[in-house]
RNA sequence: UCCAGAGUGGUGUAGCGGUAGCACGCGAGGCUCUGAACCUCGAAGCCGGGGUUCGAAUCCCCGCUCUGGAUCCA
């Protein structure tokens, strides 16, 4: 480059970096030595459920600023509540996090590993006098706390002594006491037009195995007791979490502000990832595998993380989404075409592609020799040249897709019809003389010349033009196997909008999926194993199916379809 | 009704007092042995009203709308 020349417009000196929100608090941080100048973040999954899509996003933020800064991200599982909790979704969790391709260094936190810690901090609020045991029912609770609108009763019990709280709140953890007759609360104020400072539960009495501690323990803390020192026991500068949780910070502060804890965690809230055409909600994911709307949590249809992977779904392109829609603390829904082009642009540049005919349709080629056979050389991924090529064989007798010929070709239609021409990927143009059809009218077979002149791209020598090239697979090389389509799991973008009393699963989309048999692929697939991913030409991006697939019955799913600009000028001219 | 938060093209996101940018989508064209990819061009936006200022998406005030908040859930 000469000295005249003016920088590039991609040089790093003139693009200044865009970076979100918590990207600059970060940044802003550290340069003020918050923390000694360092980053320290967590994921804290509760193990209840699989993860999603919009965990996902939580995941990329907290470990790729961990990344981004040099920091550490740990991985906490919230197991606070063991009615709800299991080992199972500690496992799927590890796994998933694991995919996305995120390191926690090995070492799984969990807060129940705090347990002692947070019942002596418990202890020490109520030497402060700033905790009391309640032995208000849950209904009564309730019914003390007030209203949005209205203020709180105290509870009769708010003015006990130090020693009697000490006593019973050990007495309490003794298991003298029956699940759910009596808690320990923070002493705050029942009047805070903030629910959450309305005297919140600090520990309930609740007698189930937890999946850590067994049964040592009967006294579980609550969530917003148990967060906010687990962050500042592990040294976390940056608490990130979703904005429902703005209206507990405030007690996230007041549980620190009451603590002699060195560290001095913040949280800072961001919006949670809402999804156009699916759902991200575990409890009603949770409805849809219970139901049997779908086949488990890794159905290729769910928005897990599992349903992802098995559906062909790279680590790389969720990531690439999670960086792509940003974040904000604005409510939002992300169209799903988002996801899907991150997977299109990572696979277009990554994955081989092949022939594969998922309706099968014969065409004979008359003035093919039936004892012929030809090796055509195709390009294996014309976006890497290091994929090199391969060799496919065409033969007399071959199947195309029965989309690519129509009786009756609508205009800028240029694939097969009766009398006219296509070419054939990698092969000849041929030519349809005659259509075949059954007693019911069904097309059964097409007869077709073919124009020797026309290999490698040569145009046939009267000159007519041929614009259509059509994928094919040699009827006696074939593979056969079964793919599996996949649509939208609802049929309307925002599922979960339903009148009174509806239920986002009358939202269902009826044909999110579609199975087909009989598929002839290109004979280089019967190799694929399972989780390999191709680009069927003029198709999509598919994966063998993990699960179902085998060496002898192949499974192919259906990632993502490839843009499809013919099917919108299709469906732009029935309109009109 | 009370508290908290948020409103930038169709969607998602930058911008932090000085000509409103990016991505996807959309439209038009080009290229092409994938109607893909790629390339070019284009349409399209600061919730509303007042103020402060030479100058406001940005600061102030008043509205409007949306989201969240009453589990011994997280």
């Amino acid at each position: 480059m000469s000295a005249e020349d003016p920088p590039a417009a991609g040089d790093e000196t003139t693009v200044r970096t865009k970076q979100n929100f918590i990207q600059a608090i970060v940044q802003q941080d550290i340069a003020a030595g918050k923390n000694d100048g360092k980053l320290v973040t967590r994921f804290p999954p509760e193990p209840n459920g699989y993860l999603h899509v919009g965990h996902a996003k939580a995941i990329c933020l907290n470990f790729g600023l961990a990344e981004e800064f040099g920091g550490r991200c740990n991985l906490r599982f919230d197991d606070t509540n063991p009615a709800k909790e299991e080992q199972e979704y500690v496992d799927s969790i590890q796994s998933d996090i694991a995919w996305l391709g995120f390191d926690w260094g090995g070492q799984e936190l969990y807060a129940s590993n705090y347990f002692e810690q947070l019942y002596a901090m418990a202890e020490q609020l109520i030497g402060k006098g700033v905790a009391y045991v309640c032995d208000l029912s849950p209904e009564q609770t309730r019914e003390y706390r007030g209203t949005v609108t209205k203020v709180g009763t105290d509870s009769p019990f708010r003015d006990r002594t130090v020693e009697e709280n000490l006593d019973y709140f050990r007495r309490m953890r003794a298991g003298e006491f029956e699940d759910g007759a009596r808690t320990l609360r923070a002493k705050i104020d029942m009047a805070s037009p903030n629910m959450n400072m309305r005297d919140p539960v600090m520990y309930r009495i609740l007698r189930a195995t937890h999946h850590r501690t067994g049964d040592t323990w009967c006294v579980y803390p609550m969530y917003d007791f148990a967060h906010g020192q687990s962050d500042a026991i592990e040294g976390v500068s940056h608490s990130l979490c979703t904005l429902e949780f703005e209206n507990h910070r405030p007690l996230y502060d007041w549980f620190l502000d009451h603590l002699d804890l060195r560290a001095r965690p913040e949280q800072t809230e961001f919006a949670r990832l809402n999804l156009t055409y699916t759902i991200t909600s575990k409890r009603k994911l949770l409805e849809l595998v219970e139901g049997r709307h779908v086949s488990g949590w890794d159905d290729p249809r769910m928005p897990t993380i599992q349903g992802l992977r098995r559906r062909g779904y790279t680590p790389e392109s969720v990531r690439e989404f999670c960086s792509r829609i940003g974040v904000a603390r604005f409510n939002s829904t992300v169209d799903m075409v988002q996801l899907e082009n991150a997977l299109r642009d990572d696979l277009n540049q990554r994955a081989e592609r092949r022939m594969a005919v998922l309706r099968p349709l014969k065409v004979v080629i008359e003035n093919y020799p039936e004892d012929k056979l030809e090796e055509r050389e195709a390009i294996n991924n014309p976006e890497d040249e290091s994929a090199g090529t391969r060799s496919i064989p065409l033969t007399r007798e071959i199947y195309i897709e029965r989309d690519d010929f129509r009786e009756d070709a609508p205009r800028k239609y240029f694939r097969l019809a009766p009398d006219r021409d296509v070419r054939l990927r990698y092969g000849y143009v041929i030519h349809c003389n005659e259509v075949v059809k059954d007693e019911r009218g069904e097309v059964t077979e097409l007869r077709c010349t073919y124009l020797p002149e026309t290999a490698d791209g040569q145009p046939p020598e009267d000159g007519r033009k041929v614009k259509g090239i059509i994928h094919w697979v040699s009827a006696a090389h074939g593979v056969t196997a079964e793919v599996r389509l996949y649509d939208h799991l609802f049929s309307t973008p925002h599922p979960g909008d339903v009148p009174e009393g509806g239920d986002c699963k009358d939202n269902l989309n009826p044909s999110s999926l579609e199975v087909l048999q009989g598929c002839r692929l290109e004979r280089g697939l019967a190799d694929a194993k399972p989780g390999d991913r191709y680009q069927f030409e003029r198709l999509g991006y598919f994966s063998v199916d993990p699960i179902d697939s085998r060496p002898d019955s192949l499974v192919f799913n259906r990632a993502v379809s490839l843009r499809d600009s013919w099917a919108k000028i299709e469906k732009k001219g029935s309109k009109k």
